[in-house]
DNA sequence: TATGAATGAGTTTTCATTCAT
DNA sequence: TATGAATGAAAACTCATTCAT
C-alpha cells in the first residue's frame, strides 16, 4: 500500500464524521461569504471536493446544513466561557476582560465572526436555531454573566450596580463589533481592543492601585 | 374625455412619485417579514396593487429596490437625530435619553426595526448601501455623538470620559435590541426601556439633585 | 398588419382558453406515448411550442396536468352515451351495439385508447381521478346501462335476465380491447368488430326476422 | 471454520437463487404497491434484507427486475390453467367455472393482481414482456380456451356457438375485476363472485336438471 | 404608462448505477 | 459475493426579467 494508494483513499470513502465534518467546513465557509440563499448545494460539494449527492448522504437538505453548522458552532464557544466564569477566584472585571478577549480572538479575528453575522441575519427564519440559541447558549450565557455581575455588585466594583439585571448589556458591544466588521470597516476600521477597554473601564470602577 | 375616463387615468396613471412610493412600501413590507431573497418582484407587486411589469418601470431590478429602500430610509432618522442634538443648550444626557427614546419609539416600536435587521443581514452584500450608509448616516451620526459625549466629559457628567473617543458604543445597546427583539422575543421579552435607562446611568453619572 | 405578424402574434400572448387546450393536448399525446413517468415538463412545453415555464402558468404541477386531462377526458364521452341511452325509443340491443360502435370509432380507433390505459395505468396513484370517475363517469354509465339491461331483460330480449344487475359486464370487452390494442396487437391482431358483435350476440336473442 | 463462521457464512452467502428469488419477491411487493416507476432499488434491497449494490450482482439492471418477475409469474398459472383444461372428461362449464374460481383465488383475492395491473399498465413499455406474454401466455390459454369452446359449441351448451372464435371474451370479465379492485374498489364494491356466475349463465346455457 | 403572458437560466433534490473495500 | 459511499445525469419547479399589446 504506498501513498498513491493511500491518497486515493483519502478522496474515496472517508470515514462518515470526517465526511460530514468536511461538508460543514465548506458549507460554513460558502455561506460565510455570500449567505444562506446565495450558496448551491453544488458549491459546497465542489468545495468539500465531493459530488452533489454526496452532500445529500449526509443532510436531508440544505436546512438541515445551516442548523447542523449553527448548533456545531455553539458549544466550543459555550465551553470556553463555562470555564472562564467558573472560577469564583477571578475577579469579575478580569473574566469581563477575559471574555472581550475571546470575543476577539475566537470571533471577530476569526471566520465565526461570519456565522455570528448568519445566525443574525437567518435566524429569525429558522425558529429552530434561534430557540437553540437562546436555550443553550444565550440563557446559560447570561445566567452566567448575571452571577458575576452580582458577585461584582457586591463587591462595590461596578459603576451602576443596576448592570447586573441587565446582563445583555454586556454583549452589546460584541455584536456591534461583529455588524460594523462585516459592513463597514472597509470604510473605517473600528479599534475593537480599544472598544472593549472603553466600555470595561465604564461599567467597573478602576482597580486599586490602578491608574484611571 | 368624460369623467369615467378620467377615473379611469386616475386609477392607472399615478403620480410616478407617488406610485415608486408605493412599490417601496410594499418592497419594505415583505423584505421585512421575509427578506430579500425570499421576496418575489410578483409579491411586491400585488402588494402595491400593480402589475409586475410595472416595477420595472420604476426600478431597474431588485436590487435597485432594495438600495432605493435603504437610502430613503436613513434620511428622516438622520434628521431627528440633528434636530436633536443641535441644541446646545440641553443636557447630553437629555440628549442621549432622547436618543434612546427616539430608538424605541421609531425603530423598535415599529415596522423599521426589520428593515435595520435587513440593513445588517443584507448589507454585506450590498457595498452601495453599506457606503451609503456608512457616509450619510454613521459618519454623521457618530460626528455629532463625539461632540455630544465631548461635552459631557468636559462637564464632568460621564463616568468615563474615555467614551467620547468611542461613540460607536452608544448605538450598541440599539443594535442588540434590534437582534434580541428578532430573534429572541418569542421566548425571552426584553425590557428596552430598562435597557436603555440602565446604560444610561451606567454611561452618565447621576445629575445633581437626582437619586443614585 | 401582415400576415407575419399574425403569424408572429399566433406564438405570442394566444388566449388563454387554447393555450391550456394545446399544452393539455401536447401532455395528452406524450403521456400517450411514454406513460406518466416517463414524460417530462419539457418536453410537453416544446410539443406545445411554449417554454418550460409557460406551462407552470397554465397548471400548477405535473399532477394537475394529469387530472385535467383525465376530467376532460370524460365529458365527452359521457355525453355521447346519455345521448345514445336517453331515448326509450331506441331497442336495447341496437343502444348497446350502438355504445360499442361509439367505443370503436371514438376510443379504439383514436388516440383515447392510450388515454384510457393511462387511467387503468395510474389511476390507482392519483384517487381524485379515480374517484372523479367513479362519481361522474361510472355511476352514470352504470345507471344508464342498468335501465337499458333492465328494460331488455322486461322485453324477453336478453339470454340472461341477471345481466341486468351487473352492467359492469358491458364494459368488459371494451377495456379487453384497450389492453390487448396496446399490448399485443403488433403480435395478433384483434378484430374489435367481431369482438363486440359476438358479445352482443351472446347477450341478446336474435331479434325477430333476424338470422342467428 | 466453526460454527459461528459458517452462521456468519450463511447469513452472508446465500444460495444465489434463494437471493434471486428473495429478491423479485421484493421488488413484486414494491412494484404491486407503487409502480414501476416509484419503486427505488434501493428500497427493493431493504426489504430484500440486503444492499443496494447486491441487486446488481444479480439483475444487470431495474428492467430485468421487471422482466424477470413478469416472466416469472406466467408459469404457475399457466399450469394450472392447463392442469385444468387438459381433461376432456370435464364438462366445459365445469373448466370456465374453475378457471373464473382460480382467477378469484390466485388473482383478485391475492397480491398478483397488483401484478396483473402492473403488467397492464408497464407493459407497453416492455416489449419484451409482451411478446414473453403473447407467445407463451395468451397463445397458449386462448388455444386451451377455443378447444374447451368449440367442445362447448359441438355439445350444443354454449349460447352463442361464435363464442369459440373468441376466447379473449372469457378474460375480459377478468381484467374488468382486476381494474375494478385498483380503482374503484373503494368507491363501491364489486362482488366478482356474483359477476363471473352471471357471465358463466350468459354464455353457457343452463345444464340439464339445473334450475335456470 | 401599464399589463401580465412568456421566457429560460438556475436551483434543489432524487436515484440508477458504479466501484473501492 | 457483499457492501454502501460516491457519483452525476436528470427532472420538477421557481422567478427575475422581457416585451407585445
Amino acid at each position: 500500500m504506498d501513498s498513491h494508494t493511500m491518497a486515493e483513499k483519502a478522496r474515496k470513502r472517508r470515514d462518515p464524521e470526517e465526511r460530514r465534518a468536511e461538508i460543514l467546513a465548506a458549507a460554513f465557509s460558502l455561506f460565510s461569504e455570500r449567505g444562506f440563499a446565495a450558496t448551491r448545494i453544488e458549491d459546497i460539494a465542489t468545495r468539500a471536493g465531493i459530488a452533489k449527492g454526496t452532500v445529500y448522504l449526509h443532510f436531508p437538505d440544505k436546512e438541515a446544513l445551516f442548523t447542523s453548522l449553527a448548533a456545531g458552532m455553539a458549544s466550543p464557544i459555550l465551553a470556553r466561557m463555562s470555564a472562564m466564569t467558573a472560577s469564583d477566584a477571578m475577579a469579575p472585571k478580569t473574566i469581563i476582560a477575559g471574555l472581550y478577549a475571546l470575543a476577539e480572538s475566537e470571533i471577530l479575528g476569526t471566520d465565526r465572526r461570519h456565522m455570528l453575522r448568519l445566525l443574525i441575519s437567518e435566524g429569525q427564519f429558522f425558529p429552530v436555531v434561534a430557540e437553540f440559541y437562546h436555550r443553550n447558549v444565550l440563557s446559560v450565557g447570561l445566567g452566567m454573566l448575571r452571577q458575576v455581575l452580582q458577585r461584582a455588585a457586591e463587591r462595590g466594583e461596578l459603576r451602576n450596580p443596576a448592570l447586573a439585571a441587565m446582563p445583555q448589556l454586556i454583549f452589546a458591544p460584541i455584536l456591534m463589533s461583529v455588524i460594523w466588521k462585516s459592513l463597514f470597516e472597509p470604510y473605517e476600521h473600528l479599534d475593537t481592543k480599544a472598544l472593549f477597554e472603553t466600555f470595561l473601564e465604564t461599567l467597573f470602577l478602576p482597580s486599586e492601585g490602578e491608574d484611571s
